[in-house]
RNA sequence: GGGCCCGUAGCUUAGCAUGGUUGGAGCGCACGGCUGAUAACCGUGAGGUCACGCGUUCGAAUCGCGUCGGGCCCA
C-alpha cells in the first residue's frame, strides 16, 4: 500500500532512509551486475588526492561522475567505475613531516626511511577512508569497496611497466637539466608545483669589465645576485642595436665605457646617477658576438678563473634593463639550453640544500644562495662594479607544499621524451570527443603544442621508485617491470616495492659488477597518469585490458588540461601508442559569490558538509548540475541554493498531495492501470502526460551532449511551472469527488503515471528523493517492480503519449488565463467570483482552443469563453471627442457650448448624422472635422493583452454571479475550519451558517446543497439570527468564528458529525 | 607578458554558432489573489548603460578589434 507522507521535504530523513536502504539491500552492486549484458562503458576515475577533506569542487567532480554513471547505467551500460585515490606525493610527507616536527631530509634519514613511509602509508589510508565516508553522503555511487589506490605494488607494477615501455621505445633519457628546486625539500619539483606570488627581490646593475679594452664594461640587470658567482656569459640580441656610452658623475675624466642598449641607455645611466654622457658608437647585436669579459669576482671563485666569458646571441633578450642578460647556465632553463648550444660549461656551485658548494670558493661555500644576495651585492660593490642596487616586486616562485622560494639548479634527472612524441599527440587527441569543444581544439592543443620533456624523477621517499638499476662499474643500466621480474632476476623476494625495501635489492650486471637501483622516486603525476591500465590491474592481469581500454569517458576540472589529461595521454602515447580515453568533458571550478576562488586565506570557503547539512545531498546535487554548463565555473550562491531546495520541496508536495485520496480511495495502481484509463482521460490529462515525455526527450537530448545543465533545468521548469503550478492545480477538484468516478480515477492514474516517470527521470540527478517517491508509489503496490528506481530502465518517451499540438494549445490557454487574471485585478474582481463571459480576441492565428475549453473555464472562473476571428473585437462605445481648434472659428463665442452639447450627444447618432453628411447636434451644424470618434470599451468590460492578442473579460455581476461568489467564499472558510479541527478528509460534519443581511442570505440559500456537499455537511442550517448557532456552543469538537466576507457579517459554527 | 574561457536587473541566469519587431526567466522587493500541497502555491508591478570603448552593418547582447574585471593554465 502507498503510504501518506506528512509534512514538508526533509532532506536529512529522506537521504538516511535511503542511504540504509541502498546499503541493506546492496542496490549499488546490483546496478553494476544487472547489466551484464549490456553494452560496455569504461570509465577511469581521476584519483583525487588524499587531502582528507573534499572541497566543493571534488564534491561537484564526484556528483557529475555519478549522474552520468547512473544515466548510462538506466541506459543499460555495463559499467567500470573503480574510484582512484592518489596516494603518493610531497604533500603527504610534509604533512608527516610536520607531524614529525622535522625541518630537512636529514631528519627524516635519522628516523629511518622504513618508518618514515609507514607513516605515509598509514596517513594516507585514513585520509582515504575519511573522504570516502564524505563522497558517499553525496550519493557518489563508485566502487568504493575496490577502489584503486597509486600505493598498491600492482598500481607500482603499472608504473614500472610503463617506465619499461619507455625504455625499450628509446623514450627514456637521464639527463643533466636545469629543474625548478625546493631546498627545503631539496627535491626537483615540476612546474605544475610551482605557486607564484609576489616577492621582493634586488635588483641590481652589474658592470662586466670587458678584456682588452680598458675602463670598458657590458652591463647586465638580475634579480638573482646569488647567480652571478654561476655566470659564464652574458646574450645580446642579434637585431638590436646597442651602444658604447661615455658617461661620468662628477668629473668627466674618470668617465666610464659602458655598452648598452642604445634605448635603454638614458634609463640605465639614471639608474647609476651619472651626471652626462657621450655616445661613442652604435652597433647591431650580432657585432658583440664573442666579445670576451672577466667574471666580476674571479678572484673569489677559483673555478672561475678557467671558464672563457663570453657574449653569445640569444633571441629571448628582452629591450628591458639593459638589453643584456647574464647567463649562468646552472641556474636558469633558458640560460641552460643556450650553454648547451653553445657549448658553455655548465657551472652550478650550489647543492640540493640551495646553499654553495666548495666550488664557489672559500668565501661563499655553505652559505643558503638566497641570503647571500647582499654579500654578493658587497663584494661586487667593494669592486666598484656593482651600477645600482634596488629592490623590485615581482612574482616569483614558490614549492607548493612548504612555500619554500624556489630554486633553479642543474642536476641530473631522468626524462621522458614527450617532445619526441608531440605531433602523434596533437593526431591522437583530435579524434577524442571533447565537451565543449574548444577544451580540446583550443586549450588542450596549445598546451601539448609547447610539450616539453617530462623530468619524472623526484629525490624523495614517498612515491614510486624508479625501476632503474646502474651497475656501479660499468653503468649498464635496466629497467625492470614487474615485482615478478625483480625477484626473478635478483634471486631474492621482496616484500614490496616501496623504498627503503626496494633499495636493497641488487642485480648482478653481465660485467660481474653490481646494479643498485637509483635512489628517485617518480614525480607523483606519473602516477595517475597510468590510471587508465592501473585501474584495470594490467599489467598483471592482462585480459581486462582487452575488454575495456581505452576509456570511453573521463571528466575533471580545466586545471587537469595540463595536467591529469596530459599526464594520461603522455604515458599512453608512450606505453601504447594512442589516447587513453575516447571521450574528456571539462568542467570548471566552484568559486564563491563574486566569482573569486575560494580560499582559507580570504575566508569565502564554503565546505560540502555544510551544505549537506543545511539542504540535503540532492538540494546540492541539482544545484550544482543545474546552475552552469559543466564547462563554466560555479558562483556558489547560498540563495540559489536555498531556491534550489525550493524547487525540490515544491517536488515533494506535488508528490504528496494526491497521497490521502488515493489512499481514501484504495487506489491500485496495478489494477487502475494507465492504459485502463485512456478512454476517461481529460485533455489536460493527456497534456501533462504529453509534458512528462517530451521533458523525457530533452533530458535524454542534453545528456547526450552532457549538458547536464540542460537536463537538470528541463526538469526544474516541469516539476514548477507544469506540475505543480498548473496541473496539480486542474487536478485539485477531482480528487474531491466522493464517488468512484472514472473521471477521479482518470486522474489518479495519470498523476501516478506522471510521479513514477519523473521519479526515473529525476533518479540520475537526485537519487534520494527519485528512490523515496519510487519505493512509496512503486514498489508498495507492486513487489514485481524493480527493487530501486536505480535497476530501473530509462523511461523512454512514449510517441503515443506525445501530442505537440495540445502542448501548444495548453501553451496558449496559460497565457490567456494569466491575461484573465490580470484583468479581474484591474476590474477589482477575484477568482472567487464568477464572470458570465471571456472573449478571447486573437492578433494573429493561435491554435484551436476547442479541447481545452474546460480548462480555460475553470481556471478563469467564468461561464462562457468566446474566441473571436483574428482581429474581431467585442462591440466598443463610441465617444465624441469635440475638437476646439475646428470648432472655435466657426462658432466663435458659442464655441464652449458647442462643445458641452457635443459632449452630451447621443454618439450612435452624431456618428451616423457625420456619415449622411448632414450632422445637426442642438441646432448647430456640426462638419466632420469637428469631432473625432473614440473607441471605448464598455464599462462592464475590462482588457488586458496576451502574446497574440487580447482578452475582454465582462465583469458584471449578476444575482447568480453572486450567490456563488458568495457560495464559494463560504465554503473556503468552512473547510478552513474544518482543518482547524483537524478533520480527516473524508469526515463529515453538522455547519450553521448566520448571515445578518438578508439579501445575501436569501443569495447563498440558493446554493445551500451545493455548499453542504463541498463541505461534507450532513445538515446545513442557514439563518439571520444567532440561535442557529448557539446549539453548536457548547458542543465538543465543535468550532464557531465570525468571519466578514465583503464586508458581510457572517457567523459559521461546525461540529464533527455524530 | 601569452593561451583558453567568462562578464546580461540587487542575486542566479536564458538568449549569442544561423545579427532583425518592446532582451526572457527565477529569487528578492511592492501590491494583489488562491487554498484540504497551507511555514506551501499563483498573478501583477517596479527593477537592464546587455562590463566599457571603437568598428562592420539599414540594423549589434549577438560579428570584429581594443580596454577593464574574474577564472584556469603558462611565462
Amino acid at each position: 500500500m502507498i503510504s501518506e507522507v506528512a509534512g514538508q521535504y526533509n532532506a536529512k530523513e529522506v537521504e538516511g532512509k535511503v542511504r540504509k536502504f541502498w546499503d541493506d539491500n546492496g542496490i549499488y552492486i546490483k546496478t553494476r551486475t544487472m547489466r551484464s549484458g549490456g553494452r560496455k562503458f569504461f570509465f577511469v576515475d581521476g584519483p583525487p588526492y588524499t587531502t582528507g577533506r573534499i572541497h566543493l569542487g571534488t564534491a561537484w567532480n564526484k556528483i557529475i561522475k555519478d549522474s552520468i554513471l547512473r544515466f548510462k547505467s538506466m541506459n543499460d551500460f555495463v559499467i567500470k567505475d573503480r574510484a582512484g585515490w592518489d596516494m603518493h606525493g610531497l604533500p603527504i610527507e610534509v604533512k608527516v613531516e610536520e607531524h614529525l616536527g622535522f625541518k630537512s631530509k636529514k631528519d627524516i634519514e635519522t628516523y629511518g626511511v622504513d618508518r618514515f613511509i609507514d607513516k605515509c602509508k598509514e596517513f594516507a589510508l585514513s585520509q582515504k577512508d575519511q573522504m570516502t565516508e564524505q563522497f558517499r553522503t553525496l550519493g557518489a555511487w563508485l566502487n568504493w569497496e575496490d577502489p584503486y589506490m597509486t600505493l598498491k605494488d600492482e598500481y607500482l607494477e603499472a608504473a614500472w611497466w610503463t617506465l619499461k615501455r619507455a625504455n625499450e621505445r628509446n623514450l627514456l633519457e637521464r639527463g643533466f637539466r636545469v629543474v625548478n628546486w625546493c631546498p627545503r625539500c631539496e627535491t626537483a619539483i615540476a612546474d605544475a608545483e610551482v605557486e607564484y606570488w609576489e616577492e621582493t627581490d634586488p635588483s641590481i646593475y652589474v658592470k662586466f669589465p670587458v678584456v682588452g679594452q680598458e675602463n670598458t664594461f657590458m652591463m647586465i640587470w638580475t634579480t638573482t645576485p646569488w647567480t652571478i658567482p654561476a655566470n659564464v656569459g652574458v646574450a645580446v640580441h642579434p637585431q638590436f642595436e646597442y651602444s658604447r656610452v661615455r658617461a661620468w658623475k662628477d668629473d668627466p675624466e674618470k668617465a666610464e665605457i659602458l655598452i648598452i642598449a642604445t634605448p635603454l641607455v638614458e634609463s640605465v645611466l639614471r639608474e647609476g646617477r651619472y651626471r652626462d654622457y657621450e655616445i661613442l658608437d652604435r652597433f647591431g647585436g650580432t657585432e658583440l658576438e664573442g666579445l670576451r669579459y672577466e667574471h666580476p669576482l674571479v678572484d673569489l671563485i677559483p673555478a672561475q678563473r678557467d671558464i672563457a666569458h663570453k657574449i653569445y646571441l640569444a633571441d629571448f633578450v628582452t629591450a628591458e634593463n639593459t638589453g643584456s642578460v647574464h647567463i649562468a647556465p646552472g641556474h636558469g632553463l633558458e640560460d641552460f639550453e643556450l650553454g648547451v648550444a653553445e657549448d658553455m660549461p655548465i657551472f652550478c656551485p650550489v647543492g640540493e640544500d640551495g646553499r654553495y658548494t666548495a666550488e664557489a670558493g672559500e668565501k661563499y661555500v655553505g652559505k643558503y644562495v638566497r641570503s647571500a644576495n647582499e654579500e654578493v651585492n658587497s663584494d661586487l660593490a667593494e669592486r666598484g662594479l656593482l651600477l645600482a642596487e634596488g629592490d623590485l616586486v615581482h612574482r616569483y616562485g614558490h614549492c607548493w607544499r612548504c612555500k619554500t622560494p624556489i630554486i633553479y639548479i642543474a642536476t641530473p634527472q631522468w626524462f621522458l621524451k614527450i617532445s619526441d612524441l608531440r605531433n602523434d599527440m596533437l593526431e591522437e587527441i583530435a579524434r577524442v570527443k571533447w565537451y565543449p569543444d574548444w577544451a580540446g581544439s583550443a586549450r588542450f592543443r596549445d598546451w601539448i603544442s609547447g610539450a616539453r620533456d617530462w623530468c619524472i624523477s623526484r629525490q624523495r621517499y614517498w612515491g614510486i621508485p624508479l625501476p632503474i638499476w646502474i651497475c656501479g662499474k660499468c653503468g649498464e643500466m635496466e629497467v625492470i617491470g614487474s615485482m615478478e621480474e625483480l625477484n626473478a632476476r635478483s634471486g631474492t623476494v621482496v616484500e614490496e616495492l616501496h623504498r627503503p625495501a626496494v633499495d636493497l635489492v641488487t642485480l648482478k650486471c653481465p660485467c660481474g659488477g653490481e646494479m643498485r637501483r637509483v635512489p628517485d622516486v617518480f614525480d607523483v603525476w606519473f602516477d595517475s597518469a597510468v590510471a587508465s591500465w592501473a585501474t584495470l590491474n594490467y599489467p598483471r592481469d592482462q585480459e581486462q585490458i582487452k575488454e575495456w581500454w581505452p576509456a570511453d569517458f573521463i571528466t575533471e576540472g580545466h586545471d587537469q588540461t595540463r595536467g591529469w589529461f596530459y599526464s594520461q595521454l603522455g604515458a599512453s602515447m608512450v606505453s601504447f601508442g594512442v589516447a587513453p580515453y575516447k571521450s574528456v568533458l571539462m568542467h570548471g571550478f566552484t568559486l564563491d559569490d563574486k566569482g573569486k576562488k575560494m580560499s582559507k586565506s580570504i575566508g569565502n570557503v564554503v565546505s560540502p558538509e555544510e551544505v549537506v547539512s543545511k539542504f540535503g545531498a540532492d538540494t546540492l546535487r541539482f544545484y550544482v548540475l543545474s546552475s552552469n554548463a559543466p564547462w563554466e565555473d560555479i558562483h556558489f550562491s547560498w540563495e540559489e541554493m536555498a531556491n534550489t531546495n525550493r524547487m525540490l520541496n515544491i517536488l515533494w508536495n506535488a508528490y504528496r498531495f494526491p497521497l490521502p485520496y488515493m489512499i481514501l480511495d484504495r487506489f491500485d495502481p496495478t489494477r487502475t492501470t494507465m492504459e485502463k484509463c485512456l478512454e476517461n482521460l481529460r485533455p489536460e490529462d493527456r497534456w501533462i502526460l504529453s509534458r512528462a515525455n517530451t521533458l523525457a526527450a530533452e533530458i535524454q537530448a542534453g545528456m547526450d551532449s552532457y549538458q547536464l545543465h540542460r537536463a537538470t533545468r528541463a526538469l526544474a521548469d516541469f516539476v514548477l511551472e507544469d506540475l505543480s503550478r498548473w496541473y496539480i492545480q486542474l487536478v485539485r477538484p477531482r480528487t474531491w469527488i466522493e464517488t468512484d468516478d472514472p473521471d477521479k480515477l482518470a486522474a489518479y492514474a495519470t498523476i501516478y503515471e506522471v510521479m513514477v516517470t519523473l521519479a526515473k527521470l529525476l533518479a540520475p540527478f537526485a537519487p534520494f528523493t527519485a528512490e523515496t517517491i519510487y519505493q512509496n508509489l512503486v514498489r508498495s503496490t507492486d513487489s514485481n517492480a524493480p527493487e530501486s528506481v536505480h535497476l530501473c530502465d530509462w523511461h523512454r518517451p512514449r510517441d503515443d503519449f506525445i501530442d505537440e499540438a495540445l502542448e501548444k494549445e495548453m501553451d496558449l490557454v496559460r497565457v490567456v488565463v494569466e491575461a484573465v487574471s490580470n484583468a479581474r485585478q484591474k476590474g477589482g474582481r477575484k477568482l472567487r467570483w464568477p464572470v458570465s463571459d471571456v472573449v478571447i480576441s486573437p492578433s494573429k492565428e493561435i491554435p484551436d482552443l476547442e479541447d481545452l475549453l474546460g480548462v480555460l473555464k475553470s481556471q478563469t472562473n467564468c461561464k462562457r469563453v468566446t474566441v473571436m476571428n483574428v482581429g474581431e473585437k467585442p462591440p466598443m462605445e463610441i465617444a465624441i471627442n469635440p475638437v476646439p481648434k475646428k470648432i472655435g472659428p466657426v462658432f466663435k463665442g458659442e464655441a464652449q457650448k458647442v462643445i458641452e452639447v457635443l459632449k452630451e450627444a447621443d454618439s450612435a447618432m452624431v456618428r451616423a448624422g457625420i456619415s449622411a453628411g448632414d450632422c445637426v447636434v442642438g441646432g448647430y451644424a456640426i462638419s466632420p472635422d469637428m469631432v473625432e470618434f473614440l473607441e471605448k470599451i464598455p464599462e462592464n468590460l475590462v482588457a488586458a493583452e496576451f502574446p497574440s492578442g487580447w482578452v475582454y473579460v465582462d465583469v458584471t455581476l449578476t444575482e447568480e454571479l453572486k450567490a456563488e461568489g458568495y457560495a464559494r467564499e463560504i465554503i473556503r472558510r468552512v473547510q478552513d475550519m474544518r482543518k482547524e479541527l483537524d478533520l480527516r478528509v473524508e469526515e463529515k460534519i453538522e455547519a450553521s451558517i448566520r448571515v445578518e443581511d438578508e439579501k445575501v442570505l436569501k443569495l447563498v440559500a440558493t446554493m445551500k446543497e451545493h455548499i453542504a456537499s463541498e463541505v461534507r455537511a450532513k445538515h446545513l442550517d442557514m439563518g439571520p439570527t444567532l440561535d442557529i448557532i448557539s446549539w453548536l456552543e457548547n458542543l465538543e469538537g465543535s468550532l464557531v468564528k465570525d468571519w466578514s466576507v465583503e464586508d458581510v457579517s457572517m457567523t459559521i459554527g461546525i461540529s464533527r458529525g455524530q
